[in-house]
DNA sequence: CTGAAAGCGCTTACAG
DNA sequence: CTGAAAGCGCTTACAG
């Protein structure tokens, strides 16, 4: 006899007094099953603290488990941009009604090959994949294992066959732009995010094209990486390279907040002497003083597209390759 | 032929050419496999793009799969609240060399049903439980099904045979008074948690400790619900009652900053005309301004020892049926 | 180094 | 309404 063993459905049968058949439908609610019968397996459930092995159950009933939440960055880093908490509220909220689990897979943006292991593990029914950059291998692992996956935000490496949904970077990046250029701001720089990173990439076009397009210099750009320190730091540059910048577009609030910062901490006035864009609409945006001028990343949609093209693609129902949401400003104070 | 099926370990074998044992051997790295089968099999794994069924892997080898990380909260609640964050975080850190996945199982605290069903259904090997009302049922469930589960705070019908770590709150709670009277404060309030948490009731009971053998007046509690919004409200009922109040100790930074700003918009100044001292630590009460002094909630430790004590229960070993972690002020410039 | 066979805990036609 | 039996995909002694 083991120290220790679960019970079993067999062992509630045997002490029901029924068999393992009976048992597993009063588990699975299967209505015909006499009162009799039920009553006396309800009860060895609860004796016993019976607990089901999912295992067992799905290895028979092949349904959808569990999809994994992938974002290629450190822990730190997902859970201290609002980004990526919204996103995650809202794709855990549009599975909150379904059995379906949950997995987060985090790690560091380098080194993907545990997230890759991971993914090839057999550990998850599909993937949702997040924050995505160039050097990581994970389309190439989820083509070659065939596992379902949907991408929020464009891959960088284009269309490589696996769905996407994205907001229109590239107008928001344009829509910045043209607040700045349209309140009368001519020395206008940008901090990008990451640029081995689609999304960054798309932005800074859309700033670029405005720029031009108003005959503007379009070469005050510095490069960030979405986290708040390089969001000050690149601020710091850009107004060393441009003592007159009076405006400037930040791909992410994240980022911006902290040029806001640093700023006023050197004295100029915001949006006064200088008019700040953010990208995203968090919270924070609304919270920090003065409020941002941002441009809304529609993360409640993309988590609910994310989460029905991946549940259509389980279904091996057809989806579009890809959706791509619109976009707008929010103006507040800062510019 | 089916429409669609997952090549499973007995294709492989087939294309490979050898039998399921070593086409296994291989997948496990098992060394006792000649040169020539493994590299067959490694072939025909790519080529067929095998991933292992998991959850036949589990049947016949239990291993820990997955732990829960219940938090009886709404997501907003969970994804807004840094201390959730930064528990969420570490928890993921503590267990991101091993392969047990986290799990996240919220859902609202009135109506803990949901995770009660989650818990009985054999989804997860072990559970943390992190916010933990009075009404819920949780331990209830464990104790009944055996699940091996650690709590995070005290539980708040006190010892229920469940091992748990705190931080120890009502020591928090009265450096946190004790900071505000020896600064010279004499019309002190405190703003409470959620007065269906332990964590509350013990940070409330340091503070009045204190008061009291301070000889001061120990009445001026309000009840929020840790939320910011429930902050804002709190301060004002409190200055409505008592417009001398000069001093409030703030049981989260969350609600602490909230009311800080309320207290800013009322034009009150922080910290010369009332002090305010929150709880956490957490990043908000370094940024905000003025940086908040605060007492830790060592959310590192918490969770790095909630990982640990459900890791010896779940491999069977005898654990301690409490830890409680020591805090400390920090000061900052809001007292 | 390799394979035939048993078995993990469950569900589900099938037969009654 | 109920049970005997097959089978899900995998691992692992056991025997060779």
């Amino acid at each position: 006899m083991p120290a220790k063993r679960l019970p079993t459905l067999e062992d509630v049968a045997a002490r029901a007094g029924v068999s393992r058949a009976t048992a597993s439908r009063v588990v699975n609610a299967d209505p015909r099953v006499g009162r009799l019968a039920r009553e006396a397996v309800q009860e060895a459930i609860v004796e016993l603290g019976y607990r089901p092995n999912r295992n067992a159950r799905s290895l028979v009933r092949p349904e959808v488990d569990s999809i994994a939440v992938v974002v290629p960055e450190a822990e730190e880093t997902v859970f201290s941009d609002p980004f990526f908490a919204a996103l995650l509220a809202a794709i855990t909220q549009s599975l909150a009604d379904s059995p379906v689990q949950v997995l987060l897979a985090m790690g560091q943006p380098g080194d993907s090959q545990k997230i890759e292991r991971y993914l090839r593990g057999g550990y998850t029914d599909g993937a949702i994949v997040v924050s995505h950059h160039k050097d990581d291998h994970i389309w190439q692992v989820l083509t070659a294992t065939k596992l379902p996956a949907v991408y929020v935000g464009r891959p960088y490496a284009g269309d490589v066959g696996i769905p996407y949904v994205d907001v229109d970077n590239r107008a928001g990046g344009a829509l910045a732009a043209q607040q700045l250029v349209s309140t009368g701001r001519r020395r206008i720089g940008t901090i990008t995010g990451a640029m081995d990173m689609a999304a960054s990439e798309d932005r800074l076009a859309g700033w670029r094209e405005q720029l031009h397009s108003a005959g503007l210099d379009a070469g005050l750009v510095e490069h960030g990486d979405f986290s708040a320190a390089s969001g000050a730091v690149a601020i710091r540059r850009l107004l060393k390279r441009e003592p007159q910048l009076d405006g400037v577009f930040v791909a992410s609030d994240l980022m911006a907040v902290a040029a806001v910062h640093e700023l006023q901490a050197a004295g100029r006035k915001v949006p006064e002497e200088i008019a700040v864009v953010g990208f995203d609409n968090s919270q924070a945006a609304e919270l920090t003083r003065p409020p941002l001028t941002t441009v809304v990343n529609p993360v409640t949609a993309l988590a609910g597209t994310a989460v029905k093209l991946l549940l259509r693609l389980l279904e091996e129902q057809p989806v579009e390759s890809r959706v791509i949401l619109e976009t707008k400003l929010v103006r507040r104070a800062s510019a």
